[in-house]
DNA sequence: ATGTGTTTTGACCAGATGGTCAAGAACACG
DNA sequence: CGTGTTCTTGACCATCTGGTCAAAACACAT
């Protein structure tokens, strides 16, 4: 049954651009167990090639071969190269913000942003193909996600920092730029996960995520303690 | 004069590999006028496109096009495209290193780390394309620079973290681990080129580097004064 | 076991891509 | 001007790459 527009009657859905024939049948009900399997499956696969190749290095049978699958097949379960790219970028950005939604009011200010820092140190250990990924589509300038920058991103940044910026005022922590603040840790956290290579090879066999979340946490506090 | 190997009888050149036609050239005096004009214009060029789209995903049209020259033409300045990008990185971690190579015993500790901070954020500034290249290169795993990474550059930085480490020992600036202080220095000046899509996102209409050097002066001094 | 819908794949295609080559154009220089 | 060298390019090639398709293989409810 390779062509569902036809033989199914739901022509309607063809219209929309970008689909294959899976997004027919899962919007008629749950995907079956090898839809899920196979698509977590090419997800994998895709954040493993293109973490490290980036979108336009990637191939589809890198992909396809990481993934234990044909080429063919991974096209039935997702439209494009594109789509597998876009379906990683989608929501990406929204985990990665996670940690600094968790920033809030409720504990003491040099507490809830060092917490903060080591949340996201952690995440760059654990997660660090994520952020190979995200630092790759940044460095091509962001085509696929520049609206989020200026939408969810910039509005959550501009919130904590006014929550931040309170608390110097407030002189409950040293004054500070409070979006810059937000950079910087972004910069020391990610760095450990997507310079990994380098870092590793200045450090030489030290683990480097247990002497950055001490150098870190004393940086912090050196800038924000009262 | 397309096969300089047998015309005139420099065989032995043609046993290295990589070689093109204008490397028996010059080996045997200066560079004309032309070729210099022309394998700048394509390094210019090859730096415009890798340090956006990585090494696999620039193309040699690409290249070509913003060099101004048809894609033979690049090939005769240039034995392959693994050539361009070789001679660009080739030197590159060199300049990149040089502001830390200034950093010396000569000032007071403080004040040579903090001007090291701001020499690496003027770097950043004006040589984003480079410092992406660079980024590009490492989030691939280095494959073409990994050598240099254990080599000079561990070397260097060993030899630098031991003169911080005795500021610091001597109690004139606080105690760090000068590892993760160079790295942290390395972090924060280059997110400020590489992830400059997303800085310029969350920070609205300011131009970033006035802002960063202020902060990272004021954290630096934060984390280092005694 | 049978039939229906799902999943998989070999063969194929068009366009992109790195690279070659022979011949012509431009240049340097006596 | 003439001539040997340097420079440039149109045409071409093999391979890679994203993507298609029809048919075969499979899963599974009845």
């Amino acid at each position: 049954m390779p062509n569902t527009c036809l033989s199914l009657g739901i022509q309607y859905a063809c219209m929309m651009l970008g689909q294959n024939n899976l997004d027919d049948m899962t919007r008629q009900g749950q995907p079956t167990r090898i839809q899920t399997l196979n698509r977590s499956a090419i997800l994998e696969a895709g954040l493993e090639v293109f973490s490290v190749q980036g979108y336009r290095g990637a191939t589809l049978d890198q992909i396809a071969s990481e993934a234990g699958l044909s080429k063919p097949n991974l096209l039935y379960y997702f439209a494009s190269k594109e789509a597998i790219y876009t379906a990683l970028l989608e929501g990406l950005l929204d985990t990665w913000l996670d940690p600094l939604r968790a920033l809030g009011p409720g504990g003491a200010p040099l507490d809830e942003i060092l917490a903060y820092v080591q949340r996201k140190l952690i995440m760059s250990r654990d997660y660090p193909r994520e952020s190979r990924l995200f630092a790759n589509e940044i460095l091509r300038g962001a085509p696929q996600v520049e609206a989020e920058l200026h939408g969810a991103l910039k509005t959550l940044v501009d919130e904590k920092a006014a929550l931040i910026e309170s608390w110097s005022a407030a002189g409950k922590i040293a004054k500070v730029n409070a979006h810059h603040l937000i950079i910087s840790i972004w910069a020391l956290t990610q760095h450990y996960s997507d310079f990994d290579v380098q870092v590793r090879a200045v450090l030489g066999g030290d683990d480097p995520f247990a002497g950055a979340a001490a150098h870190l946490e004393q940086m912090f506090i050196g800038l924000l303690a009262v």
